[in-house]
DNA sequence: ATCGTAGTTGCAAGGAGTCGCAACTACGAT
DNA sequence: ATCGTAGTTGCGACTCCTTGCAACTACGAT
């Protein structure tokens, strides 16, 4: 079963169209999971859909954003990244500045930053989906990171 | 005692120029303390030297960021802002996405989220000025933020 | 003081992302 | 099935930031 169509669904009982536009992107947001920047998911889209334009995948990008259906985040590069939202597993990434690999780190440790934050300052940040960049242990110089590779 | 002669003569120690340019963006610098994007500084240091280029501005922040007398952060939204260096005071900002209202964070919770990261995970990461953005205890619906406004 | 040279600049072109608009079309009503 | 219309697109122009290059100059050696 495709897991497009539920997500097309959400656009449209929002009111929002299902153009063919939008479903090949989500149709690639689905099979390409982890994280896309939008040229990414141009150049995987526009295989499917030639005529395809760029102002458009970032548009759509936006829509799904703000339709909840797609997360955005800024990398500390500065890169905007997308990954299809799963707001039920809430966790977060290593990113290594150097090798470039990526390590999830799972929830609870930023869960407890947030919780220290909300009571100290009554303030409720977003920290729904962190990367953190860094070095891995091997290219800082000791051994292999422990959690699991990020998906 | 101006702030701008010792930064440019740590440029200077790492073989860097001080030329006029580079002066003028060192000393609005030190003159306007806090976050500033770019084109803030273009436009602070272009009174004092109108011929100046803001792709000289770029490439100096650039410079002054490897020479690690600024630190280059980006913003959740996607913007890079500079301050002067201050490794010893490492704090972190709390910024309200609907009012703009900005707060510091001291390090220590952040500090704890490093441990936690090194010992779980043997990873370092940048976690030495976070910019995490949110809504603020008034925006969100209730008091006043207790940490001091954002200097 | 002059000189040589490598670091740096201004400039114009280029790239990534955004915006406004005319044309197109998804889709609910009939 | 057709129709109307508001949502959406492709496109070209625009903005912000980056890059390559010729010209300039900071500055150490003399």
């Amino acid at each position: 079963m495709s897991c497009h169509l539920p997500l097309l669904a959400t656009l449209h009982a929002q009111g929002l169209r299902r153009t063919p536009q939008r479903t090949v992107i989500v149709e690639q947001l689905c099979h390409n999971r982890g994280h896309l920047t939008a040229e990414r998911v141009f150049r995987l889209a526009s295989r499917h859909l030639p005529a395809l334009n760029i102002a458009t995948v970032y548009r759509t990008l936006e829509t799904l954003r703000a339709a909840q259906v797609v997360t955005a985040f800024v990398t500390p590069d500065g890169l905007t990244e997308y990954e299809l939202r799963r707001p039920e597993v809430r966790h977060h990434h290593l990113r290594c500045r150097r090798c470039g690999g990526e390590w999830v780190l799972p929830g609870p440790p930023v869960e407890r930053l947030r919780s220290q934050i909300v009571n100290a300052h009554q303030f409720h940040p977003d920290l729904d989906h962190l990367v953190l960049t860094g070095l891995c242990a091997k290219c800082a110089g000791g051994a292999t990171p422990r959690s699991t590779q990020a998906g």
